[in-house]
DNA sequence: ACAAATCCCGAGTGTTTTTATAAGATATAA
DNA sequence: TTATATCTTATAAAAACACTCGGGATTTGT
């Protein structure tokens, strides 16, 4: 159904919520898991690949918790979605790691379909770090802040 | 995972295949489900939706079967993927149709990302239609006899 | 009139994916 | 040494997916 699951989305929210906790130290998933509103035993086997693909660092025992891997503008929202959910692969033929080769596949004209499908979500999500994302939120901050003031 | 289910897959394949038979009568689903690979009872409930769509007629009895509902350059891919799997959403938040309300859906910044990827999903998808497809179809013919012919 | 071809409809079913929940092991700060 | 965390593995309910099946309705050709 082109949809994306909770992994991609609690992912997402998770490591937007990291970038918005930088240089306090290590945030705790407990914490993060309240803000956001997600489970916290779920969420920590999600941040248990991104912790393997280097995305978010973690701090064990007491007063840990976890940092980003690198800067938010080195963390595209795409390679988040690509641990979490795989490859972008509207359908296997086309997928971007190891396509399902079909005998047909040079003349399929439907492949070609599902390719620019591909193209254009991997473009989109890799358009945008958390930088842009925190970038975004100040601005959305001082609209609703302005908005507020004329009141 | 942002994938395509077999409904979308299996209906676009139908669908080119009516295409390319356009103007030899009604087609049967039985040789559609044969020419591309499809269970045939299965078939029967996707084109039903189709048809229910209009993106196809039937015709009744022996010697019977589907013909396109509309000119092949009036319908776009994007319309059969619609009926077969629903309004694009790659998050419920952001649904075509009637999108599931979030109280904090004017500050989310996450949606606006969800956002982005929808609307790049459907405008690749409403650009191209079944005429599309008949011309690629036909270039990459032309090109595979030039090659042919040159061996 | 009858048989064959074909569309039409709804129910049932096995498999996989999703979305967790739970229990316990390991590590560290205070 | 205790409380606070991360880490790992196992279990499982629920939903989605991809068919499968059986029978009914309609039309064509003999």
């Amino acid at each position: 159904m082109l949809k994306l699951s909770t992994k991609g989305r609690y992912g997402v929210k998770a490591m937007f919520d990291l970038a918005q906790h930088m240089g306090e130290g290590p945030t705790s998933l407990k914490s993060i898991a309240e803000r956001q509103g997600i489970s916290e035993h779920y969420l920590e086997q999600l941040i248990s690949g991104l912790r393997k693909a280097g995305l978010v660092k973690s701090v064990r025992g007491a007063q840990g918790g976890y940092l980003l891997g690198k800067e938010p503008d080195k963390i595209k929202i795409g390679d988040i979605i690509r641990v979490l959910e795989g490859p972008i692969a509207p359908t296997d033929c086309v997928s971007e790691e190891d396509p399902e080769t079909c005998a047909k596949a040079q003349y399929c004209v439907t492949r070609t379909i599902w390719e620019k499908v591909r193209d254009s979500i991997a473009e989109v999500l890799d358009s945008i770090t958390l930088q842009t994302m925190l970038e975004d939120a100040k601005k959305i901050e001082s609209e609703r802040s302005l908005y507020m003031y004329y009141i």
